[in-house]
DNA sequence: GTTAGCATGTAAGGAGTTACATGATTTT
DNA sequence: AAAATCATGTAACTCCTTACATGCTAAC
């Protein structure tokens, strides 16, 4: 076994493909509009996964619209759109069916949020748990660091261990709602897999 | 040349052992503690780093203690207390002084910060801003990115979104009002070396 | 017909992490 | 003296970035 492509980037793929087969140059920038801020990939990293994902089987090479009588499909470079294949919904499934560490730590928990809406209500409940935990954990951490070394810390570094504070405890009460927001969708109607995290109650009036 | 160590690291270290000489071990602690939530070394950056800023001269090994006869400083596994020497130091200022990219990036930026209070006025100033250039480019990037794709996002790629922009927005607020802060100290004495940052008018009544 | 931008790839290497291996010192 | 923890180090490996190399397609 060579290259075991990482978690998210492989994520990532086949989420962005099982909505639609697309070719690796548009799948990257769909990639970076739909990880945003979080996460950015280059095609050294891209093309490298393709490869592999296409190796095991989990994704195929479609042909590019044969309109003609399809005498040269790929002999030279072109356009190379890649679907899923069964095996690679399988896999789909299955990692969108992961809620541990992998899910919830920095690396993970933005591309597995980015899919929630092809997660089971159940799955996205534990994550956002497990974030949850993960972060508090986090703020113990720091401020028992704090607590310890306050005296020996000049003003600049205090600031910047209070601006690291607040923006966790920001993302907590940010969880805290999705996680409110979540357990009242799966309650409220009596269907299993709702989707509606936007009820926040203050359109406008941001900045 | 092999290594070309980090700049974080390398920057975290001589800004370390400026304060005081350390060791390893405890120099890590004091690293994962300055440096707070934004970065944490192990061992295995730790070590080798140390081994080349040895080798370039820039730290030095001290004779740990030796209140006895000296007979064996250091022949086994025992603490290696380092020192910035005279380049060492030239280095540090060197790189205090560098105002660029570097010291802006995500990377780079909470490691200068955390070392402000050895960095000169102009420095912090030109860094601060330009950080909140950098934060607000990503934020037009991303802004235009969901004007442009904000139909066929769902209500969690969109959610994910609206966190995102929100934290580099508090982000860049929290820059503008250290920004203020130090044009202030700046003029406000005559002085031209002051270090105030925790010019927040809110004590206590936090969350 | 040539520049600009779409499209695909590879090689080298940077920046650390993880797991391991081992020795020294303090606590129980 | 056994266990915990302090302390130092290395090798392998991961995961991505950068720089390069190439070809195809549309606009001017």
């Amino acid at each position: 076994m060579v290259g075991q492509r990482s978690r998210v980037l492989e994520l990532a793929v086949l989420g962005l493909l099982h909505e639609a087969p697309m070719h690796g140059y548009e799948l990257r920038k769909r990639l970076n509009a739909t990880l945003g801020a979080f996460r950015a990939f280059g095609y050294g990293s891209l093309y490298p996964c393709l490869k592999e994902l296409l190796a095991h089987g989990l994704i195929a090479e479609e042909a590019p619209e044969t309109t003609d009588g399809a005498a040269k499909p790929l002999s030279r470079r072109s356009k190379i759109v890649y679907r899923l294949t069964a095996d690679g919904k399988e896999r789909l499934q299955q990692l969108l069916a992961e809620s541990g560490p992998d899910a919830w730590e920095d690396d993970g928990f933005g591309v597995h949020f980015a899919f929630f809406s092809q997660t089971q209500a159940d799955i996205r409940l534990r994550i956002l748990e497990g974030r949850r935990s993960r972060l508090e954990e986090r703020l113990d951490g720091v401020r028992a660091a704090m607590a310890r070394t306050r005296e020996r810390m000049d003003s600049y570094t205090l600031e910047l261990h209070r601006h690291g504070l607040e923006s966790v405890e920001r993302e907590v009460r940010w969880l805290n709602e999705l996680i409110a927001s979540e357990r009242e969708a799966d309650i409220g109607p009596g269907r299993g897999g709702g989707h509606h995290p936007g009820g926040r109650a203050d359109p406008g009036a941001a900045d």
